[in-house]
DNA sequence: CCGACATCGGCACGCGACGTGCCGATCGAG
DNA sequence: CTCGATCGGCACGTCGCGTGCCGATGTCGG
């Protein structure tokens, strides 16, 4: 037998993370579970437990390991090139696996949690929306937005209305859809017209 | 004793949906379960499952209950001031109970059932916006928007930014989160500026 | 007024996940 | 090599699920 010896501390956390995303990625997340995760892993429910005190936290953590990257805007000097581009990017990756039945079951644990839903919101909510905040008020620099908008809402409202299309509401993030409220947001603080 | 003489048919459905109500405001959604509603009515459960085939069914007519009015918007002349108030008016009722409870439970039990999110859009979010698009649309024709303004985008940017913030995120509806929306919205399609 | 019948409350079942406790095996640092 | 931390495996009690069956209770037609 060429068994892989018993691993231990961050191998095997490593392990479990990933465990959790191929499990989110094949059965989704009505097959989500602290037990599922174990039985998958062919691990003790201790091994989990004493990484994580909820299903919820192994979710963050799973979460943060394929949601970290492909954040960051390009800067070619066109926002709204930039800002749709990125927006079609996140929209696809919200709706596919892992990220898609990840994020989703994150949200419903969160209804729950409003600890849980104070950490999303902290750890990727805020975070995408300053990263969209940082490419905006860049443009705003360079003239291409009004120098008296509000980015920070601006910033909130491009960002939820994605997140909204994606979680809430059933319709895909479609080429129409980022177009439409790109529209919005460049009619109202773009510089040309 | 003045025992109610036990209730049958309609009057018994009613009454169901009031005690889940209750319980959601009391206990809110982390207690929500066919099992507690039954015991709290002092019923069966089969009583509860023959009305309804699941939790999912039971808290979307209890929504129906409590949400379907003061969904319309006043019609003052002044488009901004009267979804002012009508965003003010739902951002308070999506975070207060019953409505916030019952609703975070629907949102946490749609992330698990695509059939139930379908619903779950066509039956409320799709209302709601529908509401807003008649206003707006309205405005458009006395001359308040600009004629050239996707109405349809935008009255989903509005109502999608604040079901963002009172599900997803931890921030208020308050005066300025509204305000700072408005202005946005104002400044693509308002046509005084 | 009364009998037929749908609906009712109550109880029980098997299932699965939860979170915890205990065991003996196994790994790895000193 | 030794010893302690970590491991997999198993079991437990609790809970909610959805279903089945019972005898009691109401409603309605005759």
């Amino acid at each position: 037998m060429t068994d892989t010896p018993r691993r231990r501390g961050a191998a095997r956390t490593e392990e479990l993370l990933q465990v959790t995303l191929d499990l989110a990625a094949e059965v989704g997340y009505a097959g989500l579970s602290i037990e599922a995760v174990a039985r998958r892993a062919g691990v003790g429910k201790h091994t989990i437990y004493r990484r994580w005190p909820s299903m919820s936290a192994l979710l963050l953590d799973a979460l943060s390991r394929v949601w970290t990257s492909d954040l960051d805007y390009r800067d070619t000097g066109d926002v709204r090139a930039d800002l749709r581009e990125q927006f079609l990017r996140s929209g696809l990756a919200l709706s596919s696996p892992p990220i898609g039945p990840v994020y989703r079951a994150v949200i419903a644990e969160a209804q729950a949690d409003s600890m849980l839903r104070a950490t999303l919101h902290e750890r990727f909510l805020v975070t995408v929306e300053q990263r969209t905040l940082d490419r905006i008020t860049r443009a705003q620099q360079t003239g291409e937005l009004t120098a008296k908008a509000n980015l920070e809402f601006a910033a909130e409202v491009l960002c939820g209305t994605l997140y909204y299309r994606s979680l809430l509401s059933t319709r895909p993030i479609d080429e129409d859809a980022v177009d439409g409220l790109l529209d919005m947001f460049m009619a109202a603080y773009g510089t040309s017209h």
